[in-house]
DNA sequence: TAAATGTAGTTGCAATTGCAACAAAAATCA
DNA sequence: TGATTTTTGTTGCAATTGCAACTACATTTA
């Protein structure tokens, strides 16, 4: 899913060559570190080379906010995401970032291959967005549960999946209040919608 | 805010001579009517010429929920809005509307300033759609209303606004029951946060 | 490997929310 | 302009949700 890249059908050599011309730079974090914090006025674009990381906002009741799963490849910064007020990008995983200013690289978004590839991305950008728009804009934690499981389920041939998160973690991404989430889920395998193992789920029926 | 387009920096022959090439088709659409339903598989970009229109999702239990609105010069389709399952765009005033192949768009993305521009639309539907998930995220109807308004407020400079919806249009933004919102609301004034005077609301403080 | 930390699973209770059902006001239409 | 439709404003009540507080289990870390 994530195999695109920026640099996707562009040769090893020419993209070695621009990466200079880009001026990039290569940092490493540790699992639980802090990437990057409310990139708005920093103008920086970053690509994850290695591990995973998460996009997160805290609101002022302490309620963490999970935007965005970040996997190899993602990229990251305010054209891609919006990283606006307390939000940060933390790793989730020991992580190697690229790091391009946004002005270096408008400016040699000349190359074909490159231009595509910047398309693609905003592109699946916009529709993890619109996935997760669709999930919150349901109004119950029992429709947000459903509807985000149905996605998963659909990508898989067998209506199983992997759940790509803890329990902690799902109830901050989907907004909603961890003990009150278990027992939603609780209430849908009791009615015969979901059998779960652990974080393996298999959605019945819907 | 919505001045810039898809053609901006583009004279007004050369725009002409791309939207021939562009095979682009003129349509007039009536306030309330349906521009477009499921366009994912039909690979169409719109530009609304004249008027505004509302990107909309009914569920299955008839909440509707309004997933942006768009203004003059905006545009809509699979690239910029991921329209999905059960969305639809509607008229909220006589619209003339422009349609594209999203193909023959790719194709003709040649030109440096249509590339400029088309990414300066995706990055503010990415801005947009941010804003739009900062709010759903807030679990409570309080602070999805509080930082709705925090946002609107801002764009003004003295923390008054028009609300661009009705009340009840409103309350499918934020995607919660109207009469709750309107109960939270009148908390809101009893408690001195807002203002209001019809559609123009005051945010006093927050 | 023992201790410490993080995650899963529960529950009672109070607060918030959605639903249904109105009346009144405003906007639209014929 | 008069009739019709839409929007606003309200309320009682039931259902859902968040919060707090635990226990049990799993995973890290020293």
């Amino acid at each position: 899913m994530q195999e695109q890249t920026l640099f996707s059908g562009i040769s090893p050599k020419e993209t070695e060559k621009l990466l200079r011309n880009l001026n990039a730079k290569k940092m490493i974090f540790k699992k639980d570190r802090t990437i990057a914090t409310n990139l708005v006025h920093i103008n920086m674009i970053g690509i994850i080379i290695e591990g995973t990381a998460n996009i997160e906002r805290y609101d002022y009741n302490g309620n963490r906010s999970i935007i965005e799963k970040l996997e190899k490849n993602a990229v990251f910064g305010e054209i891609f995401s919006r990283l606006g007020n307390d939000v940060s990008v933390i790793a989730t995983s020991d992580c190697i970032v690229l790091f391009i200013e946004y002005d270096d690289f408008l400016k040699n978004l000349k190359n074909a291959n490159l231009i595509q590839n910047t398309f693609q991305m905003l592109s699946s950008k916009i529709i993890e967005l619109n996935k997760r728009l669709e999930i919150l804009s349901k109004r119950s934690i029992r429709d947000k549960l459903l509807t985000y499981f149905l996605i998963l389920a659909n990508e898989s041939p067998n209506r199983t999946f992997l759940l790509p998160f803890t329990y902690t973690d799902l109830a901050d991404y989907l907004s909603v209040d961890r003990s009150a989430m278990m027992r939603e889920i609780k209430n849908l395998k009791e009615e015969g919608f979901l059998i779960t193992n652990g974080k393996n789920i298999t959605l019945i029926s819907y």
